[in-house]
DNA sequence: AATGAATGAGGATTCATTCAT
DNA sequence: TATGAATGAATCCTCATTCAT
C-alpha cells in the first residue's frame, strides 16, 4: 500500500516534469508512461483520465503551495506580521519550487481547468478567511489602502512569484527590505 | 494582394481566438481552418508549420501590445510622467486586449516558444533602451529604489495586467491614483 | 515556340533529376515547380497530369536511347559486327546518361507503366524488327545459339548497362575484348 | 508472443504485397493496415515509421534471398561446381520468389535506401568471403578471365534474375545447358 | 501563356484509452 | 495490480490539381 502511494506519487511527479519541459500540448501519455516507469495500463488504474491526472496534479501542487504559505503562521501575529511572513513564505515556497510554479502558471492560463471549483476550496479554508477579513481596504474592514484586490493580490503574492522566477536567489535582508517597502505602499496611515 | 494580408491576417485572428478559448492544447489546424474560413492548405501555404503560425502570432501581438504601450509618450517626459503614462497605456492594452492578453499569459508559461529571440527583438528598441536607462536603481544610474528589476517589472507592468483581469474596468481617477501609489513606493525619495 | 519546347524541356529535364534524385515516391509537382522554375500552372498547361508528364519523360529518354543504340549502324553489318556494333553503343548510352539509365531502371521496375504500349512501339521499328530476325538461335532462323530470348538480352544489352554503372570507365579495348568473349558465348558456332 | 512475429510478419508481408503490386509510390499506409488486418497504431508499434517499415521489408527479403542462394552449397565443392549450384539456387529463388525479387529491383532502383549498409552486412559472410576469393579474375588469384567485377556479376546473376523473369519456367536440362555455357565464357582457359 | 493562391482528399503519424493476458 | 499490444479517431501536413486573375 506504500507502494500504491508512490506510484501514484511516481505518475504525478513525472507529470510535472513533463508538462514543465514540454507544455501542455506536447505531454502525452506514452511519454508519462516512459518517464514515470509505470505502463500505460496502470496510470489508467490509478486516474481514470488524462483530464484527472492532471487534475490531481494542480491539486496536489495547491495543497503543498497552501500549506507552504501558512506554515509558522499563527493567529496572533499582527496584520504587518502575517502578510510579512506569509510573503516570504511565499517567495521560499516558488524558490524551492519551480516546477511547481511554472506548473500553476501554465495550469491556471491553459485553461485546462475548467471548473472553478479549484479556487473555491482554497477560500473555504478557515485560515484564509480570517486572513482574507484584513487584507483588504480600510472601508471594508481592513487595514489596507483602498486599492482593488487585484491589485493587492499583484502588489503582494504576485511580486512574490515574480522575483521567485529571478536567475538569483535574494537575501533575507533585501526579501524583508522590500516586504516592507510593499507595506508602506499598501497598507493605510 | 489585400487579399492575402486579410487570408495571413484571418488565419491569426482565428488562432488567436482558438487558443484563447480551448488552450494551446486542443487547438486543432482543423478548428483553425473551419473558424478561420481557410483551406488546410492555404494555411500551410501561409505559414510552413503549426509551430511558425504560432510564433507569427505571438511576434504580432507582441507588436500590437509595444505599438500601444508608448502610444503618447514623448522624449520629453519626465520619468514620473513616462511611467505612468507607459503604466495607463499599458492598462489600457490589456484590457481592451483581453484575448491578446490571455494568450501572451499563455505563450510565455507553456513554453511554446523554446527560443530567446523573442525578448530579444523587444530590447533592441531604441525607446525601450531609452526609458530603461532610468528605469533602474540610482545606483545604477536611476531614479529608482534599489529594487531587483523582476520586482520593479512586478510592480508596474506586473500590477497593470492584474488590475486589467478584473472583471471591470477601473476610472481613470483610480488608475492615477493607483499609479502614483506604486510610484511613491518605487522612486527614490 | 522555341520557348514552348524549351519550357517543356525544362519540366521533363527537372522531372528527371528529381526521380533520380529522390524516387517516385517523393517527386512531388511542388518540387517539381521549384526545380523547374515553372509554376505548378504552366506544368499543367504542358501536360495533363503528372502520369502523362512522367510518361511523356519515359518516351523521351526511350528515344534518344533507341537513337543512340543504333548510330552509326548500318545495314550491310554482319550479325556479328552489328551486336559489337550495337553493344558499344549501348555502353556508351548508358555511359554518357546516367540519370537516364537510373531513370529507366526505375521506371521500369516502379510499375509506373500500366501499359504495354511502350515495348510495343519500339519492337515496331524496322531496324528493330531486322536485328531481331537474327538475334535469335539458329533454329529460329537466327545465328546464335539455343537460348531464351531474356538470356541473350541480359548476355548482351544487360551486361552493357551493367558495365556502365560502374565507378570507373572502361577503354574500347576491355569493352571490345569483353563483347568478343559475349559473342563467342552466344553465337553459333 | 507468437502473436507478436505472426503480427509483425502479417505486415511485412502485406507490405511486400502492396509494393509489387502498385509500387512504392502509391503504398499507403493506409492499404497497408486493411491489407495487413493490423490498425494503423500498431503498426506504428512494430515499427518506427514508414521508411523502417521498408528497410525491415528489405532485410527480410535479403536474408532470405542469402539463405536460398547458398542452400546445399558445400565448402569442398569446385569453383566450377560452387558456381553452378550457387547460380541455379540463383535462379530457382527468383523463379519462386517473384514477389521478392519484383521488390528487391524496385527497392534498390528507387533510392529507398539512402545507406550502404545493406551491402556490407551481405559481404561481411564468411560463406560469400570465400566464395568472392575465386569468383574474381586469375590475376587477381580467382579462377576467371580478366573481367570486371561488373561483368561477372551480370554474367551469373543477373542473368539468372532475368531467365526467371520470363513466363515460363525452364527446365533443369536448359538451365544447366545454359550455366554451362557461362561458365565456359568467363572461366580461364 | 503564366501565375500562385486555393482546394480538400489523402498521406504519415500520434495519442488517449481499452483490454486480453 | 500490472502489462503492453491494440484501437481508431484525430493530428499535422502534403500534394495533385484547379482557377481567378
Amino acid at each position: 500500500m506504500a507502494k500504491k502511494i508512490d506510484k501514484k506519487a511516481a505518475i504525478l511527479d513525472a507529470m510535472l516534469d513533463l508538462v514543465v519541459k514540454r507544455g501542455f500540448h506536447d505531454a502525452p501519455m506514452s511519454a508519462l508512461a516512459r518517464k514515470s516507469g509505470a505502463s500505460p495500463g496502470v496510470i489508467y488504474h490509478y486516474f481514470p483520465s488524462k483530464n484527472d491526472l492532471i487534475r490531481a496534479l494542480y491539486q496536489r501542487v495547491a495543497a503543498v503551495k497552501h500549506r507552504a504559505f501558512f506554515e509558522g503562521y499563527s493567529h496572533d501575529m499582527s496584520a504587518r506580521e502575517s502578510l510579512l511572513h506569509i510573503w516570504l513564505n511565499a517567495y521560499r515556497f516558488y524558490r524551492t519550487h519551480r516546477k511547481e510554479a511554472r506548473f500553476l502558471d501554465q495550469y491556471l492560463s491553459s485553461g485546462y481547468c475548467k471548473t472553478s471549483e479549484d479556487e473555491e476550496a482554497e477560500s473555504a479554508d478557515p485560515t484564509v478567511k480570517r486572513i482574507m477579513k484584513w487584507m483588504r481596504p480600510k472601508k471594508h474592514g481592513g487595514v489596507l489602502k483602498d486599492l482593488p484586490p487585484e491589485a493587492i493580490d499583484s502588489l503582494t503574492l504576485g511580486l512574490a512569484a515574480s522575483l521567485a522566477k529571478a536567475p538569483k536567489a535574494f537575501s533575507k535582508d533585501t526579501l524583508t527590505r522590500i516586504a516592507e517597502t510593499v507595506w508602506t505602499a499598501i497598507a493605510e496611515e
